[in-house]
DNA sequence: GCCCACAATGAAATCGTTTTCATTGAGACT
DNA sequence: AGTCTCAATGAAAACGATTTCATTGTGGGC
């Protein structure tokens, strides 16, 4: 019922104009510091706020942000939309996100449902940015945009090398020992990002000297684990003794497969995850893992993004920002189990 | 650098007045069938969108929903979230999600930030209900919102009825063959959610005539599990044989910290969790736990909030809707130990 | 053939800011 | 004292849609 208060009538009350009144808010130097203080005062008396609607339409500028992610259950992007979103609310910014589950044509409807709510810039995780129809509407109308979490030389892009966080991950294995390490990913042609990692491992094993194993690729939706749990039935000399995990949910599910196969970890199977989610921690046995500071991706990604919009760096050049990930030694990885150590507990 | 086109442009290509435009989108049985075409054909060769601000300005409708949370990180909260996105999409509005933090001050800020976006309604997650400065605010602004997950009998709530979920909880168990069965829970003073389901436990209990053990209260945040260490710690027959934990992250502490103690689970200690995230599925031992549904939550409360917005139901009394809970029967809980079993797996 | 109702459309006001341009007045400099 | 500058403010024109209130034309009823 109560209408709210408009410009106009905190400039009556205060006996100016309304373009002082803005002015106030604005530039604030251009009014008179007596005058100022007045103003405000009767503002926060009042409770003014100026309409958003109102001053979107005149600025051309919403003041919001949109974001494009995977889903938001997945810790990886909920952590990295409380960057996103702490950021933005930081420089005055509103967040408006958005799911496109790992879906090509749902990317696109998404990206034209922010476009149509007026965001000034987005924050997007693609599933693939060289094939993303979404993105030429996107400079069809000069909206600027970051993605997070992707990487393509032709735009701005905040992530992590995960090429040589994987080539890490298998040094460490090979210290421990291990020399058949194996690999296990969702859909490489879902994202890019797993095809970057496993890249990183076959790097990585061939620096190491050793053979490459073939990918265990597994539907992730479908979640069949069938093909590791047959990889892990075999004989204790022909299975894998280490398990790179592409992500942090996969290397869950592969605990439980493992479990279930009657192997223990890490006695009998290292695994790696990656991601560094927090529950990871939180188990029995604690998951080894690298840790991605989503966090940090987040917020980078949006102060990148803000600095585009606000066209202080309107014409800078695409850059791809990669950032440290750390390591959690959790209590998954081992040195390989020796043959014999390796029957004693495995015949039972 | 192209600047959008208006309604102006589209009108002028189509011989018309921006009136008639306006109509086909907003009122398309007003306006003459070929016309109506032609002008869509139109819209849709230069792309066009109607601009949001002025839009907005004009209807004094942003077609926007906030919605405060206390954390994206809680799979809980994030699967809500995903339902309540889906909802305002499907019927045309965008979200504008906030974190608190479990902070009282902090959702005082965050919800008027999204006062001051001019969302249309709000969707929120309190910490307590009975005490939130925010709300007045919304009133005096009559900003229609529709609180989830919490409880109140003057406002419009959705959610699960904890009390007797936990009451079903200790049913179970008791069926089981549990006597001495514990609760832990975060503070009790930081969610009214909390008090809630231990209120069913106390409940349960009695109704089970059984006596209630003090309840094990931790602080969220610092996670300090030395209370219920200490607790496990004790000899088989002084310690409680089952766990009922007020939510799953608090489950998996417990779940760890059981195991650090050397209980395991379900043998020596039956463990049940409160929310169903999905993670909780994947782990070994899978979780026992009641499900909330998250994603319905999120959606129903969307529905009545755009109802509300909507002005179908603006008077509506406040009513509190209850979703039913599932229950997934994991692999932690069992019967309890008898003394023999019991020392027999426990001296070692 | 005349009038009326109604469908289809247009002109113009409006939503509440921001911003440009003009105006005023006060001090600074010669 | 006369001009010049600059700071402080105001008047008014946008921004782009929606909506009210005309206006037009068309067919139906008599």
């Amino acid at each position: 019922m109560n209408k709210p208060v408009s410009i106009l009538q905190i400039a009556q009350a205060a006996g100016v104009s309304a373009a002082t009144v803005s002015r106030v808010f604005n530039q604030p130097d251009k009014v008179r510091a007596d005058t100022r203080e007045m103003i405000i005062a009767l503002a926060n008396q009042h409770d003014y706020q100026p309409n958003s609607a109102a001053s979107a339409l005149r600025t051309q500028r919403s003041k919001i942000i949109g974001v494009m992610l995977p889903t938001f259950g997945n810790p990886v992007f909920a952590e990295c939309l409380e960057g996103i979103a702490s950021q933005a609310a930081e420089q005055g910014f509103g967040v408006m996100p958005v799911t496109s589950d790992y879906d090509s044509e749902r990317e696109t409807k998404a990206i034209n449902r922010l476009l149509a709510k007026g965001v000034d810039g987005m924050v997007l995780v693609l599933r693939d940015p060289t094939k993303a129809p979404g993105l030429s509407q996107l400079q069809k109308q000069s909206v600027p945009f970051v993605l997070a979490y992707n990487q393509h030389p032709k735009y701005h892009c905040v992530g992590v090398d995960g090429h040589s966080e994987v080539v890490r991950v298998v040094e460490r294995l090979r210290a421990l020992g291990h020399r058949k390490i194996a690999m296990i990913s969702g859909q490489l042609s879902a994202s890019d990002r797993a095809r970057q990692r496993y890249q990183g491992y076959l790097s990585g094993m061939q620096s190491a000297n050793l053979k490459p194993l073939a990918l265990i690729e597994v539907d992730f939706i479908a979640s069949d684990m069938l093909a590791l749990a047959s990889l892990l039935k075999q004989s204790a000399t022909k299975r894998p003794t280490a398990l790179i995990c592409s992500n942090d949910l996969l290397a869950f599910r592969s605990l439980r497969t493992a479990t279930q196969c009657g192997l223990s970890v890490p006695d009998s199977l290292s695994v790696v995850g990656f991601d560094g989610i927090k529950i990871g921690q939180e188990l029995s046995p604690m998951l080894t893992t690298v840790i991605q500071p989503n966090h940090d991706i987040g917020q980078w990604a949006t102060t990148l993004l803000i600095q585009r919009i606000s066209g202080h760096a309107r014409t800078q050049k695409p850059a791809t920002h990669n950032l440290e990930c750390g390591f959690r030694l959790g209590e998954t990885i081992g040195s390989p189990p020796t043959n014999r150590s390796h029957l004693a507990r495995d015949v039972f």
